[in-house]
DNA sequence: TATAACATGTAAGCTGTTACATGATTAC
DNA sequence: GTAATCATGTAACAGCTTACATGTTATA
């Protein structure tokens, strides 16, 4: 996954890893999300299979860099991937549903305290992506480049991070009412 | 994590693998899955730990199983690890949104075949949330069991679990109308 | 003077997936 | 007969996390 992740962007034009890791913490960061230990080693092994190309800049001043470009191979593995649609459903992972799901037998009051806390960083990540995220991607320089369609996907996908966390926020209230009544 | 799932099913009382798999499959599917495999070898492994017990029933006419039993040890851990409050936001990873946040150059009506698809397997999950998993938890068995105060905790991560399916729902609705639009 | 940002890597370990492997019974 | 359900395991590999490791420049 993160290979293809690393492509996409990569196709976009020439990227360092530490680049790549910023993308991925803004751009990505509602739908995946990698380490940059992940990246750089992703990177080498992409190396050697002929998906990207890299040139080492010597810089005065500031920290080396290593800087990737995407190969033809690598082009058409990208488009190799995004042609095979998908057939199945992303599963979700979620430790915190596990949590509530074996709290019957807590103490209500720590659950409620639990449930405002995951309140409290859900509604900063909703803010993060109304204040951030959405600016960043309706960026008007976005239509200068030519990149206005590819900006409508993006925003796709926000979109989708925006209704998560409506619908959490939703389910947070409502499940501490629930404690409430019991 | 697959751990204390395991703990949190079989503190409700003994179970074999097997019966943990099919736990899995239903109640929380929603948030949480594991292929047998896992769920084997961890259990093996929370032996060696003390967490659980096991015995080895030879069946006639049926196959032999071996049942677990939680020790206190398990349940130990198993409260420890509740009552520490998480802190931190289950992260998202959607191999689908990967691929719309990647589509602009994709011929449109791909993309909408692949939102289709992905519309109907929605659609399918949110009906058997309703259609079966839903009954299952407001078994009236559940009360006479003493664990009402359970299924409405178990009942809570299910209804995230159908809001989920809304919101995918609706934003892929929303989604195929936006590349329509282009 | 201390922290954040820039910048890149390795290594150990844990988690999770896929494939291999077996075999009985029941329902269609 | 053939598929599904019951039932349990191992092994190889892939993917991901955490910790270790280093060093500069700009900013508060």
């Amino acid at each position: 996954m993160i290979k293809f992740i690393l492509l996409g962007f990569l196709n976009y034009g020439p990227m360092t890893g530490y680049d790549l890791k910023q993308n991925l913490d803004s751009s990505t960061v509602h739908f995946w999300h990698a380490h940059h230990s992940q990246i750089y080693t992703m990177l080498r092994e992409m190396e050697k299979e002929n998906l990207v190309t890299s040139q080492y800049i010597e810089e005065e001043g500031q920290p080396d860099r290593r800087i990737y470009f995407i190969t033809d191979t690598g082009k058409q593995a990208l488009a190799q991937w995004l042609s095979q649609p998908m057939t199945e459903m992303a599963a979700v992972k979620d430790e915190f549903l596990v949590r509530i799901f074996f709290s019957a037998r807590r103490e209500p009051q720590k659950v409620i305290d639990e449930l405002v806390v995951q309140r409290e960083l859900h509604q900063k990540q909703l803010e993060m992506y109304r204040q951030c995220i959405e600016p960043l991607i309706d960026n008007q320089e976005h239509v200068e480049q030519g990149l206005e369609r590819d900006a409508a996907f993006w925003h796709a996908t926000l979109n989708m991070g925006i209704r998560y966390e409506e619908a959490y926020l939703g389910w947070i209230n409502e499940t501490i009412q629930m404690i409430e009544g019991l």
